[in-house]
DNA sequence: TCTGGGGTCCTAGGACCC
DNA sequence: TCTGGGGTCCTAGGACCC
């Protein structure tokens, strides 16, 4: 059956972190700045009013950048790379910490803002969002006439509208569906505005890598190209039984459809979480037994820190899981399905510890994370049961190793 | 000098029930 | 004695995204 066509947009912040801290520091425009690092320190402002900042070469340790500025990708650094790489491409960039409270609040203006304009909107992180504009006045009423015209016009009345309530940029790409829009949006960045039409297809998308595509990952982009399959042209070209040969029924489907820029997913502006998590990296590599104690505590940090956040957003959770991450990348999870929902750090506790009881500690440790899934609304928890009659003391052997 | 932290979704095997 | 098929839940791992 066929869908009435629909325009929507994908609107992108540019170099959002970075153009948050440069609001606070007006002073770096044009600097080649890096946010990240878990301890890096922040600006100080010296006697005689002049700046001291943090470089990216006197940062050691673990972490990744976060964003960088403009100025700063054109020396090479780019979001996740290490900063220990990225030190030695822009040795004097400045290096700011992540200030994700500030980050929330200019993202909740944002959207704010393009609510105003637009309400039909899916939240897709902190720094994107779709928005299904077909149902604009701006745009409904072009249709016919000058559809083009009506839709360019919402763009820049969004785009003023974020940058009145913000004093940011946005990059915006509109389409009849996400998948291309999402690809749109950073065809012109930043600061832009791009419209396609499927017509536009074999000259804008085709020529484009294939990891221009949203869901063709690291892995999935490496087989392609070893296939010889450069561009999306290339996947459009290729058989779709061979695809799915290659890829497995459901994917390969998936890329056949995506090159040919199809996509009926809807704009969703509700949904409700799944999993919350807390995890944390050590600044060394840990050993199960000489670390015991130490890693305990963090376990017990972390139970109480997620237990917060499942209370702060009223979720409790059926199953609680373990992350660990040994060195050498090697993750295992663990989890484990309970009779009922559980939000308190004490009972996380608890099931963490049943989960570390199956995992084998043969490597040092360099992180672990705890999730609780499965949630339920905690309105929806039953009364708290009777408390459980006390078991006898479990056999030593039986105990967690933290 | 590798590789953060918070998520979602998919797959595949096994348990268990009817 | 031998042995169905479907549905659902649980678990582990992995790809991918912001």
């Amino acid at each position: 059956m066929l869908q009435p066509p629909r325009w929507i947009a994908h609107l992108d912040m540019d170099a959002f972190y970075a153009s948050v801290e440069l609001l606070r520091y007006p002073q770096l425009k044009g600097e080649a700045v890096v946010i990240g690092g878990r301890r890096a320190d922040a600006p100080q402002q010296l006697e005689d009013g002049s700046w001291r900042y943090a470089r990216l070469r006197q940062y050691t340790g673990r972490g990744v950048v976060t964003t960088s500025t403009y100025a700063a990708r054109d020396l090479g650094v780019f979001s996740a790379m290490g900063l220990m790489k990225a030190a030695l491409r822009a040795p004097d960039a400045i290096l700011l910490p992540a200030d994700f409270d500030s980050y929330r609040h200019y993202s909740r203006l944002f959207k704010a803002a393009v609510a105003e304009v637009a309400p039909v909107i899916e939240d897709r992180g902190i720094d994107e969002i779709y928005i299904d504009l077909t149902d604009v006045p701006g745009v409904r009423d072009a249709v016919g006439h000058d559809p083009l015209g009506g839709v360019k016009a919402v763009a820049r009345e969004i785009k003023n509208s974020v940058w009145r309530a913000t004093g940011l940029t946005c990059s915006i790409g509109i389409t009849p569906n996400k998948l291309l829009s999402k690809i749109a949006s950073e065809l012109d960045k930043p600061d832009g505005i791009t419209v396609l039409t499927m017509d536009d297809l074999p000259t804008r998308i085709w020529p484009l890598a294939v990891r221009k595509v949203n869901g063709i990952g690291p892995k999935a982009g490496d087989k392609l190209v070893k296939l010889g399959l450069h561009t999306v042209g290339d996947v459009a070209a290729a058989d779709p039984a061979w695809l799915i040969e290659q890829f497995g029924q459901s994917y390969g489907h998936w890329l056949h459809q995506a090159s040919h820029g199809l996509d009926t997913r809807p704009v969703v502006t509700h949904s409700e979480p799944v999993s919350v998590s807390r995890e944390t990296t050590f600044e060394r590599d840990l050993h199960a037994v000489h670390d015991r104690a130490l890693l305990g505590q963090i376990m017990d940090d972390l139970c109480e820190r997620l237990s917060h956040d499942l209370a702060r957003k009223r979720y409790a959770g059926k199953t609680v899981g373990i992350k660990l991450r040994f060195e050498g990348f090697i993750t295992v999870t663990r989890d484990q399905t309970l009779k009922t929902p559980v939000s308190s750090a004490a009972d996380i506790r608890r099931a963490v510890g049943q989960c570390l009881k199956r995992v084998k500690f043969d490597k040092r440790l360099r992180l672990m994370g705890v999730r609780v899934g499965n949630l339920v609304h905690a309105s929806d928890v039953a009364a708290a049961a009777p408390p459980a009659p006390r078991r006898e003391e479990p056999a030593r052997e039986n105990l967690p190793l933290f």
